[in-house]
DNA sequence: CCGTCATCAATAGTGATATCAATCAGTCCG
DNA sequence: CGGACTGATTGATATCACTATTGATGACGG
């Protein structure tokens, strides 16, 4: 998934980035660039150039004289897609689902009405054969399959939104979908009431009425909010 | 704003982060290390620095003998923090400022409904005294401190939403009353309309009333996104 | 006697340079 | 047409001088 393992740097920071979106070190913990040459048996260059990532997402901060210290977790920049995906692998696994869902809940419809309204008209009619398709797959219990089709169908919403920023998150959509199939949060056959509710997002939004798909999408993702409440595990 | 200059990496990023941001060079178009080197005048070691951040947010990408080539801005991170500053101080501010809006609309209703339902019962009442405040502000006609109150009440709502993705934001909506303002979309006085729809805002809110919070919050978005699409330039 | 401020040295990051290894796009040749 | 070659370019290491920051030390003044 993503993460580039060719440079070294890359390397250091799937240990490094992890462990610190994970709280193991304190806000205010302080490393060294010796500490982390010697820890990772690297040149101080990549520990550096690896120092320089984390800091632009603003997880730490190096300063001269008091090294690299930890920051204060309300600094981090929460929407960089490779610190969702470090905290989607961790301990805080559920929690940052759930902050993620409702930002889906607040996208989603949004995105849906947008697309119905500007998207390409061609495109648009596309989304309802996705949604045929995820209804027969679900009906037939082929959950890999759904899942690559419910992830295709909400990209293409947000992509036919026209809006950069709704498209930039398509992958982080993406990831909750994965991480809801993954821990067990679907059920084994999709429910037809959501089976029906993704055709109708389809078809008003091909149909060119905002508000029906605004309203549709919105009973999909707030479906999904109460599966995740109700699991209660952290 | 925030970007630090102490370091001579980050005084190469703040000119080629922009020039980038604003689309000079095609997506493809080649960086090499030592281009860079003599262009700006620093080494090697700083150079690279440079480059690692520009990956981290996805705007190059780095090979050997290829050299750093510009990504298609599909694949920017485009929630990066730092990229929508770059972008807000480029040529393609209004389009920046529209999409960025598009996204409030869509989350700050939602963050004030959960506001309304979760927020801690003390600083939900401070809310009505920052409207308030606005109220005499906006009358008076104090543009500046107005904005000051105008973001600390946005601000205010998305932290007490305690959801991180939404507090993330805060520093987003900021940017774009900073640059609605500047850019003169606002009229000289606030309308007493929005000063209202404040106000109604944070007494919901403080009364724990979700759906008058994101009903009269929704009203306060979409009226902004009319001022941007009034104005028609680029 | 204690608090405040200037000074100074130790420390850790910052920046520069040299050098070699690994990679790969494009070319040349069989 | 396919495969080996090669030079350009990044990847990685080592090392050095520089600089900012801190915390201690000590002088001064209240």
């Amino acid at each position: 998934m993503g993460t580039d393992n060719r440079t070294l740097h890359n390397r250091v920071l799937a240990v490094l980035g992890p462990a610190i979106a994970a709280d193991e070190y304190e806000p205010g913990h302080a490393f060294t660039l010796q500490g982390l040459e010697e820890d990772f048996g690297v040149s101080r260059t990549v520990a550096r150039e690896a120092v320089r990532v984390l800091e632009s997402m603003r997880l730490v901060v190096s300063r001269p004289r008091t090294g690299i210290r930890v920051r204060p977790r309300s600094d981090w920049s929460v929407f960089d897609p490779q610190l969702i995906r470090w905290r989607l692998a961790g301990p805080g696994r559920m929690a940052q689902l759930r902050s993620l869902n409702e930002l889906r809940a607040a996208v989603e419809p949004a995105a849906a009405a947008l697309a119905a309204a500007r998207g390409d008209a061609e495109e648009r009619a596309q989304l309802v054969v996705v949604a045929e398709r995820m209804t027969s797959t679900g009906q037939a219990g082929d959950l890999d399959a759904f899942l690559d089709l419910d992830i295709a169908f909400h990209r293409r919403i947000l992509e036919l939104s026209a809006n950069e920023m709704f498209v930039g998150l398509s992958q982080v959509v993406a990831e909750v979908l994965i991480g809801r199939t993954s821990f067990h949060l679907m059920p084994r056959n999709p429910r037809p009431e959501a089976l029906r509710l993704h055709t109708a997002v389809a078809r008003a939004v091909a149909d060119g009425l905002p508000d029906v798909a605004e309203a549709a999408m919105r009973s999909i993702v707030s479906e999904v909010a109460v599966a995740l409440e109700a699991d209660g595990s952290a």
